[in-house]
DNA sequence: AATATATATCGGTTTTTTCCGATATACCTA
DNA sequence: TAGGTATATCGGAAAAAACCGATATATATT
């Protein structure tokens, strides 16, 4: 995935808003605080928060995973999703380095 | 100017380009060491350089600009544009807490 | 197997972005 | 003032992104 790419993952209201809510959970999506957040979000929950379609937030979390900025992992019939931080981390060293 | 906003100037390979390429004027724009670099790089050198028509070139400048990247200068008839070095370091440390 | 739930994918409409050529504006020089 | 050069702006065609509803797929339950 390329610098663009990344830039252009982030360059939406809603991508940005979900990353920011994924990095606590715990605060910002109560309703799953039952089954936890070892696994990350499903996308359900962060569907709810946007108020957006669920084909949309299902291809919005695409689009942040494909730039690498979250990972997804699948339990039964949900999806989780969390922010990948070490490439986070990876690409804020490189954005500071390069831009 | 809102992060959105800032990251959709970053979003296109071509104005990556250039903010790489004002990192060092001295290398990446040899053609005008003759007038200097004091007021950055002049319009015509950076569409020279980008393959792009001018019209297109002047475009992607503005929004570089609008973004708080870089800053102008008239001097003449020339536009210099160069890096707000100030500005995308605050940028920087605002990423670095957000993101 | 049948039904239900969660998510992904597909096809389409509308909006935005990319890039162009033509033209306008600003400045400089004769 | 007239003509030349540098840049900005305008109008538009083509491509991409932002959404959506409908449908497909995967898993769970009965």
């Amino acid at each position: 995935m390329d610098q663009v790419d990344i830039f252009k993952a982030l360059s939406n209201k809603t991508r940005l808003q979900i990353l920011s809510w994924l990095k606590d959970p715990e605060t910002n999506f109560v309703e799953q605080s039952a089954m936890g957040f070892e696994n990350g979000v499903c996308v359900g929950q962060i569907q709810k928060k946007t108020g957006l379609t669920q084909s949309t937030v299902s291809e919005y979390l695409a689009v942040l995973q494909r730039a690498g900025l979250v990972s997804a992992a699948r339990v039964g019939q949900w999806t989780y999703y969390r922010r990948d931080e070490a490439a986070i981390k990876a690409l804020l060293a490189r954005i500071n380095i390069e831009l």
